[in-house]
DNA sequence: CGTTCTAATCTGTTTCAACAATTGTTTCTT
DNA sequence: AAGAAACAATTGTTGAAACAGATTAGAACG
């Protein structure tokens, strides 16, 4: 068997196991979607990580999250959180505050200017999100995603002693 | 239902649709599965990006390929080829050569060398497809490619005239 | 032929990713 | 209570990603 998804990379070869075209056929798959929403939040001055990390702060209520917890939710791994909230700040989008009971740890905030920016990209989001899987049913995305869970990775992630935090959201 | 693969990433909440949580599953796989793969891979000094260029390069054989057509044939988008087949010239793992009949496009072809590092990398990459998607069968991961293959992406990849080329082979 | 257009590569520049090491703070241990 | 260990965040530095523009060569067309 030979994906149609890899043909126009003129992988035409039969592979030696299904399991190594799995991993081409994902890889491929992500990288082509990953690149239109890329494309689309640029319109908004975002990109894929600073979304990420903007619905991880929503999701986290007024109280906001330290540095770390936001860094372990992240879908891709990020090897300088710290930076990447100092491009946020930077826009307006967070705040951070140094923990009195606790001085090691920052928290991020996000703002009203970080709300408004979330709900101008929203639409981005749903065109991208309609476009994406369309071929499939519902019942037929769900399968993948049975069948995926059953790949359990130990994330390369950070951990982070999880402090109070309040409703769940993330991408 | 909310998948195993996002429980760690706290997103608890029910998914608007399967295939926005279809999406964030398969993106939060293939990260982590790529993260090992670049890992793995460093011990010999080599990229995720620079392997997948010289297996095309290597699946090209001794007539080689133009830049541009080793940038279509990449399984992520290279922005700049010139300056990464600059690398892998620097590590001496292949070499270029300006076309006599057609002085705009320059050959890249691998080297000895080249085709070592490759061999010494193998077993790396055999030791990585063994462990990812070990929980899967056989069948079990075909069947995701058959239903992933329905999804087709028109890629973001530059068009390349394609010259001659002998075998085939990717990533 | 000279002009214009397209193709393939190269170069310049900015930003971000990645890794290592450091600082400041708290906790553990005895 | 003092020293060691652990934690959270920051900083320094290097290399590569990303994008725009320039360069060079060939094709097309009158």
């Amino acid at each position: 068997m030979v994906s149609k998804t890899l043909q126009h990379i003129k992988q035409t070869r039969e592979f030696d196991s299904p399991k190594q075209e799995l991993f081409l056929v994902m890889l491929r798959l992500v990288e082509n979607l990953s690149y239109d929403l890329e494309q689309s939040l640029k319109e908004k001055g975002l990109t894929q990580t600073q979304y990420n990390a903007l619905r991880i702060l929503r999701g986290a209520g007024p109280n906001g999250l330290p540095s770390c917890e936001v860094g372990a939710r992240m879908v891709k791994r990020v090897p300088d959180v710290t930076r990447l909230l100092d491009r946020l700040e930077k826009q307006g989008w967070i705040e951070r505050e140094r923990l009195e009971n606790n001085r090691r740890v920052v928290m991020s905030r996000i703002t009203p200017k970080g709300l408004q920016i979330l709900e101008d990209a929203q639409p981005l989001i749903d065109s991208f999100h309609t476009n994406a899987f369309h071929q499939l049913t519902e019942a037929q995305a769900a399968e993948i995603i049975r069948l995926l869970d059953m790949v359990t990775t130990e994330s390369p992630m950070p951990t982070c002693d999880e402090m109070q935090d309040s409703e769940e959201e993330t991408n």
